[in-house]
DNA sequence: AGAACCCTCCCCAGTTCTTGGTATGCCCCC
DNA sequence: GGGGGCATACCAAGAACTGGGGAGGGTTCT
């Protein structure tokens, strides 16, 4: 498998802006790396289960079928294995990852029987936003192209970020701008600072702190600090990397 | 660059298990690709208040004190960006992934002018433990090798999942158990509603709403509502689009 | 030289939070 | 049956926040 190759592979899923063409382009990806099967999906995290998800997958109908009732009762390994590893797995170690349970087994067994033997999944989590996996599957008497489980990961990834993209969609609001010194504010904000404390932090008055709080508020139309934080976190003018950093964090 | 050479490489930063090891392996990693420097940090959530924090770099050395400074001021525009991305991105694409602002522009500015002047980050998050990022970086003059992006990412990722074994191998996390109701409670807070309005929601006393925050804040053992609201989602107790639900995006 | 910001500081009135209590009733589990 | 967790409800004091004013000095752009 050539570099080019992989270019080409990586551009289809890139270029994809339906379900459609996404999945066209992962039956492509699977097939040249040598998998017979992949599986996508990403899930926005929300209360209610509506159509905050995106499932893509070419599993044997069958499987498709016992696969959902495992998956919502909860005893997928695979999915599970997703919560505890910063890049993708072999299932082949998921034992290295979370204790197996004799209903993980029995649900590994069943997959291997109908042409999901053995596979490699990549996680990816954007905190306060969704999680989604992929996976690339093969089936039994066929080993896992250990070779292109690198071009597995990354066009993974590439085909969660096309998913995500499908569900988010791509409108790009305008922002409040959010001067420097607001944003220092809504930093010692989130991390639970009083505007007093916050003062003193950055030398200038309680005063000068609430003043540049009751901007910010102004700027983003809401009425509590908790609004505030939650929407200068969400616009990206702070990050979660930011607030909870080192020494002072919660239990 | 060879895989075989990319192996290699990968093998001495997964053997890696002390930070030492870790930062020689990224050293000649980072030598191999093309890089001038490389950072890698992960942080934890943890219980305890001690640091639980890793960070390598071999940053010149001026440019690690400034940047000290930035980062404690949570000005990082790279920093934030991981919150906003599945996999790696490039700086020069910061602007598409977060608004800048003048000081973020201040400071890869004087980035550039100190041999830190464009680079490649990657990100991982693993919800309700903790979050990293491993960046690989080029001097002012010298164009970012991007054939080599991929093999960042791979390598970046595995850099990540060694530093969180050094890190968690000496900490313990645990999450919270926050109730259902704590939860609607906390949820309808971040929404901007006050105690009062929650308890007209949900149909019960302003008084029990206070309490259930007042139980949530203890779990968290946080002492404001904001970073209470910010626990619950980092943690994935709610989610951004519970939150913004119907009526308001930020504007 | 204005206009338009930004940063700084101050006052005040009213509202809301935070923290410390207490208390009842309902589960489930050992 | 008692202990523990949860949901509900109440009280009270003090701290903190919100929204409404005003005001001077600085930069940047036209």
């Amino acid at each position: 498998m050539y570099h080019h190759h992989v270019e080409s592979l990586l551009q289809g899923i890139v270029d994809s802006r339906t379900e459609n063409t996404l999945h066209g382009a992962l039956s492509a990806a699977r097939e040249a790396m040598g998998f017979h099967h992949f599986a996508v999906s990403y899930d926005l995290r929300t209360i209610e289960h509506d159509a905050a998800t995106v499932l893509l997958h070419d599993y044997p109908a069958e499987w498709a079928k016992v696969y959902v009732s495992f998956d919502l009762a909860g005893k997928d390994p695979v999915r599970r294995a997703c919560d505890k590893t910063l890049y993708g797995f072999e299932w082949g170690n998921l034992a290295d990852l979370i204790p197996m349970t004799p209903g993980d087994r029995q649900m590994l067994a069943i997959g291997r029987e109908v042409g999901v033997a053995d596979g490699y999944t990549t996680p990816r989590h954007i905190p306060g936003e969704g999680s989604g996996s992929c996976s690339f599957v093969v089936s039994e008497s066929t080993a896992l192209p250990r070779t292109m489980l690198f071009t597995a990961e990354i066009l993974g990834a590439v085909a969660l970020g096309a998913a995500r993209s499908i569900l988010v969609g791509r409108q790009r609001v305008t922002k409040p701008v959010i001067s420097d010194r607001q944003r220092e504010c809504i930093l010692w904000s989130a991390r639970g600072k009083t505007a007093g404390e916050t003062g003193t932090i950055l030398g200038i008055s309680e005063e000068t702190v609430i003043q540049h709080l009751k901007l910010a508020r102004e700027r983003y139309d809401v009425h509590t600090r908790q609004s505030l934080v939650l929407s200068a976190l969400f616009d990206g003018i702070i990050g979660f990397r930011d607030i909870f950093r080192g020494r002072w964090r919660p239990k």
